[in-house]
DNA sequence: TCCATAATTCAATTATTGTTGAAATGTATT
DNA sequence: AATACATTTCAACAATAATTGAATTATGGA
């Protein structure tokens, strides 16, 4: 992921809507989430929350497919993952910031 | 740390000045790095230079402190840490996100 | 005290983001 | 084909963030 991408995906996290979007599709996984859905649980009106949608699409951070009328937007985890390992590897340092995931609580 | 601080860090990092200033302040470590050290290795002017680390020190990301004439800077890698930790917890999902830092590759 | 250095603050300007309602697109149903 | 529904796109506007040079604050040394 290239430093543009990190930024990118940074900044579209950085907003009350887009991480409670992002939260919401990571929380609903693979099924996903149509923008009716998510407007509906969230209380957002659908231009807004499409701009939103849209902003996070770019930043690679969702998936969009078709499914009749419906769209149905899921977070992308592999996009995430490659976030999270550029944070642990350029902005952490010695034992500060490991963050020990729960698979590894007995190291 | 309450999910408007997680956006103002965010939000923060989101800024291809400010990530270089934030990586180079957790590569120089305990000891900081002054405004001026931080200019020249980035090559950036000293207005410009100062807005981004106000705008890092409102995030909580970094602590200043004054050494005579000197200001220098430090990354905080608590603050860091909580965020990574916020992340993994609130927005990753299985083993799609799981970042296995370096401490752990043997599990 | 006076000067030089390090860095910040201020104010004006420009650029980027976010919000809103109206209009348009695409799909299913009859 | 006609209608209804889900969602997006467009365009106008409002709000926020970023950049720049000039002025200011703070400290140390002659």
């Amino acid at each position: 992921m290239e430093e543009q991408d990190i930024i990118r995906a940074l900044g579209a996290l950085a907003h009350d809507i887009r991480l409670r979007v992002f939260r919401a599709l990571v929380v609903a996984g693979p099924e996903g989430m149509t923008p009716g859905r998510l407007g509906e649980a969230l209380t957002v009106a659908p231009t807004t929350l499409s701009f939103h949608l849209k902003e996070l699409c770019n930043a690679g951070l969702l998936l969009q497919a078709r499914s009749g009328r419906n769209l149905i937007y899921r977070a992308d985890y592999a996009r995430m993952g490659a976030l999270m390992a550029y944070l642990t590897e350029n902005c952490c340092a010695g034992d500060a910031c490991a963050v020990t995931p729960p698979s590894c609580t007995n190291c």
